[in-house]
Order: structure tokens, then C-alpha cells, then sequence
DNA sequence: GCAGTTATAATAGCTTTACTATCATAAAGG
DNA sequence: CCTTTATGATAGTAAAGCTATTATAACTGC
């Protein structure tokens, strides 16, 4: 199989650490981190000491942590459109492109050996975790002129564009995707810690229930 | 009118911010501030310039910066629970109720006088940009054995009762309420910084236009 | 094989944040 | 009037989030 490198916006990162080792170090360690202490407590110092390199180093590659954070998550959406583009490709009627679709929203996410050095199980625990810190900050605007938030955009634009060829009158499919794209790690977060907020539980069973109910909301809102 | 104050959980701060007119400084105060700055670039310091206090003051009532953005939220969800009561207490049927429930949800937010020293439209933009930060954290299980998040909870429950009641057989009554009431905020967050996520736009309608969005999804998903 | 560029490391330092400790003073309550 | 108790004033600490400087190693072109 052929290596695939995801080519993100360029103004995510100063160095692209997909070209080097330090940079490769950077990406898998940060993951594995920011999933152990969580956004606030990880700081470059900490990164540093991990990888056995300097401060100064790693702000070389990403010009703060939170550039750091939006990079993951615009590799996780990648990552993702790419799994859907993968199992939607064969089907021609939008209906089963959207079914296909939420499955590999919910699913359970495990190690894609197609990407050596990242961890997809830990990179989508970070996104429920973190992903909102990503946009909600006062600098939204300008990281969205730069376009940092371009993989999220794209993956709603492409299911939402299913959702018109499926009901063209429906009146906000972006809307309802991105509902429905946050909602898939809401629940998953209040299953692990609020959990009467959901109906989804702890065990395996929980992203077959994911997938149930994203599919209820999006067809029975949707239906001519 | 009486003069109504929300008997919020005491783990929220140290000293009751209500009791004392520092204390309503701090409140009335750090809505404005961390509208203005956002919850990252808000400190103690600054706020304690703000009301010319000292920030060994503030800390006397909150114990971190955390649990402030804890106690405006809760204050919020008891807000808008109060006004949900208000709306819905004189009908019966669960469906009504429901109806109104999101309109209170989806309502533009303005000053209400019933809470002196509380700006309920700039709160309403703290709780848009703010609230996934206050449970998404490591101490998240700690907050919530607290009974911190008691005010979400709550407002969840109640919906999800009248869900329950219009359909006893729909599976997923509370991540559904959740969804929405999440939703409800996310879409407003996208009209105004990222509106290729949406199809709520910036003028006045949105609020129209968010509460058929809801009603959408909320009724066509529990239809029986 | 040498000169020049470039990546990384090593070290230091600076400002701000988040928080604590100590002491003084003023108001409120019994 | 004496004593709690709230607030203010001041100082200080550890860590976070950067930046600057210099050294060294590696690789690049000639």
C-alpha cells in the first residue's frame, strides 16, 4: 500500500513536520500527550522533555500550541473524509452515501497503519475532547481568514451536499451537520462523564447506538 | 415584583456572591470582562482593576477563575429553566410545552430586570463562546461529583420528561435534548464566525430561523 | 574537501498568569 | 467597646508562554 500524506493549510505550521523526524517526533508525541494531560496542562516545555529536544525546537515547527491543536484536528478531519470518501465511493444513491457515512462517523476508531505515526484512537479522544477549543477563541475570525478550519468546513459541505441531492427543500442541511458532526462527540463525552445527558453508554454497544441515533435525527428531520 | 435570586450549589464559590456588594461587583463585572476579553485572556487581575478591588479579594469568593465561568453558567441554566417555567406552566399538553420550551431556547436574549446586576445578552455571548469549556477538562468527573454541572442536568431532565411524555417508546429522549440545546448555541457561534457551518444567518431572523431548526429535528425525530 | 547554508540544541531571560501569605484597617455585631 | 469578619495593600512564588543568542552538527553545492 502506498504512503498517503494528508497536505494541510499551509499557514497551520511554520515547518511542515510531516518532512522531518523532529517534526514526526512533534506530531506522535503531542498526540499522545495532549491525550494524557489534556490542552491546558500540555506545553511545549513538556513536549520538549518528551522527545529529549528544546523549547525552541519544537516552536520552529508550530508557532504556538494552539496552531499545534488546530494542525491534529485538521489532520483528524482529513483523516476522516478520507475513511468516508473510501466507503461512499462505490454507491451512487445519496441515502447510502449518508448511512455510510454516519457509520464512519460513529465508529469505533482504532490505529490506521496507512498513517505510521499517528495515533487515530487518541487523536479522536483529543477531538472529543478539545475540538471546540479550536474556534471558540477570540482569534476565530482571523484563523478562519487563513483558512485553519478548512477540513472541518469541507467535510460538512460534502454531507450536506448529500443531504440536498436527498431532499432539495430541506432548509439547513449545513446546520443539521454540524449538529450532527459535534453531536457524535458530545455524546460520546457525556457517556465517559455526564452521563444523563445521554443515552449512550460505556460498553461497545455505544457506537452502534451513536450511529442509530445520528441516522434517526438526520432522516426523520430530512424525510420529503 | 419580588426580587428573585437562584439558590445555586455552594461548591460554585467560596462565599455567596449574592450577599455582599463585592460580591455582585465580581458577578456584574466578569460578565462584562470576559465578554470583552474571552474566558482565556480573563484573570483575576484584571477584573480586580475593573471593580478597584485586589485579586486576594476575588479569590476569597471564587477559588479559580474556573469556577466563576462554573457560577455564571449555572446561574444561565437556572435563568433559563426560571423562564421556561414562566412559559410553559400554564399548558398541559407535552407537545405545547415542548413548542414553547424552544422558543425560550431559541429566543433572542435581552436584559431582564428581575436580576439586577446580571446582563442575561452578555452572558448569552459567554455562554455561546464559553460554556464547552467548563466541563470539557480533566477535573470534569471531579466538577460533576460537586453537582456543578447541576443546572444543565436539570434543564436536560425536564425537556427530556416532555419528550418522554409525547413519545414513551423514542429511544434517545436525553442525548437528543442535549443535542439541541448545544445546537442551539453552536449555531449561533457559526452565523457569526462561521457561516458555511450554517444556514442561520446574522440578522434578525436567525432566532426564527433557529427555532424552526429545532423544532425540525426535535418533533420528526420523536414522531411516533 | 571546503564554504556556506540550514536544522537542532543549549542556555538564558522576560512577561504574564495563577495563586498564596502576611499584615493592616475598617465596618458590623453582640 | 471589644471582637469578629470583610476588604485592602503589598509582596512573593512557580509555572507558562514566549524570544533571543550562540554553538554545533549535518547536509549541499562547488
Amino acid at each position: 500500500m502506498p504512503t498517503l500524506i494528508f497536505k494541510l493549510n499551509a499557514h497551520l505550521y511554520l515547518r511542515d513536520p510531516q518532512n522531518t523526524l523532529l517534526g514526526q517526533k512533534i506530531i506522535a508525541s503531542s498526540v499522545d500527550l495532549i491525550d494524557r494531560l489534556g490542552f491546558e496542562q500540555f506545553t511545549f516545555k513538556k513536549l520538549a522533555e518528551e522527545i529529549h529536544s528544546t523549547e525552541p525546537s519544537i516552536y520552529r515547527y508550530f508557532e504556538n500550541k494552539h496552531r499545534l491543536l488546530l494542525y491534529l484536528i485538521g489532520w483528524y478531519w482529513s483523516w476522516l473524509e478520507y475513511r468516508i470518501d473510501l466507503f461512499t465511493n462505490s454507491l451512487t444513491d445519496p441515502k447510502e452515501k449518508l448511512k455510510a457515512c454516519l457509520r464512519v462517523v460513529a465508529e469505533k476508531k482504532s490505529y490506521d497503519s496507512t498513517f505510521e505515526f499517528i495515533d487515530e484512537e487518541a487523536l479522536h479522544r483529543i477531538v472529543v475532547a478539545e475540538l471546540d477549543k479550536a474556534y471558540l477563541t477570540k482569534q476565530v475570525d482571523n484563523d478562519n481568514k487563513e483558512g485553519l478550519f478548512g477540513g472541518f468546513k469541507s467535510l460538512c459541505k460534502k454531507i450536506a451536499d448529500w443531504v440536498v441531492q436527498v431532499n432539495p427543500n430541506y432548509p439547513s442541511p449545513h446546520a443539521l451537520v454540524s449538529t450532527l458532526l459535534l453531536a457524535a462527540k458530545q455524546q460520546i463525552f457525556f457517556a465517559d462523564h455526564l452521563p444523563s445527558l445521554t443515552n449512550i453508554g460505556k460498553d461497545e454497544s455505544r457506537y452502534l447506538k451513536l450511529e442509530v441515533f445520528l441516522n434517526t435525527v438526520l432522516f426523520n428531520s430530512i424525510q420529503e
